[in-house]
DNA sequence: CTTTTTGCAAAACATTTGCATGTAA
DNA sequence: TTACATGCAAATGTTTTGCAAAAAG
């Protein structure tokens, strides 16, 4: 059931970008990523960036939604299960939320002979602190 | 509570782009639509296309997903009640579906302080036609 | 050693914008 | 008329790629 892809090489520029990744609040660019990177002296080139963050991707340490802006990764917390996101749309901070029902899917696509491959659901919205700030 | 932005001036370039988004089966993306138009000799500028999707879409005559790909469009069949879509990974024809509880999302956000701003709903999979063929 | 990764700069795309010219109202 | 839309080409911004040099196993 979980997807298994071959996984990378462990190189120090990987761990960056995995550390970086983890210790981000919630979504984050891979520009953005690599501007951090750069930021806290650690030089890896923007290539390797993509790279890295398509694989941890791939190996399902990192979720990623498509915005109009590009795409967005964040470290999984629960690589296991099945989940969704609530973003903030100020600070970009983002939870998990499972949804309970996820059947729900393939009834109504089944209703339109359609066989569900994926989904993609994201919630967008204010935390907490962005609230009252 | 329907989005009601300033309409456009009418030309013949809105309604080309519009008729061909309506011909089209499902979501397409810009480059296509405007391939589209130039495969049966509509000459309308790249830009032009980008422009009147973008109104289109700002007056509720269109839907948009962003995809790793970029932005797709297609004609809205409800512009007015609020709908979600199941889209043929094959043919990119789709289905506008309705969400039973829609306050299911702000019912989770609540429960992590969150404030609903707005949320996005897209279930990929086969259509019947794709399926057997 | 042999195979992967990296870094860089260039390339490839998608999308937007500036501006002179055309056109709906 | 006159404000708004068009078309082009240039500008942006993101993501990918080619390739020689460097690192991992």
């Amino acid at each position: 059931m979980a997807r298994k892809r071959a996984t990378t090489r462990n190189t120090t520029q990987k761990d960056a970008v995995r550390q970086v990744l983890k210790n981000a609040a919630g979504f984050v660019s891979a520009q953005d990523l690599h501007r951090r990177l750069d930021t806290e002296g650690n030089r890896v080139g923007l290539a390797t960036v993509y790279r890295q963050l398509g694989a941890l991707a791939d190996e399902g340490e990192a979720d990623i939604v498509s915005t109009a802006e590009g795409q967005l990764f964040r470290a999984c917390w629960q690589p296991d299960r099945h989940h969704h996101h609530l973003i903030c749309e100020t600070c970009g901070d983002a939870v998990e939320v499972a949804l309970g029902d996820e059947d729900w899917f393939a009834r109504v696509a089944a209703d339109h002979g359609y066989a569900v491959t994926r989904h993609s659901l994201e919630i967008f919205g204010r935390c907490p602190r962005c609230r009252t700030a």
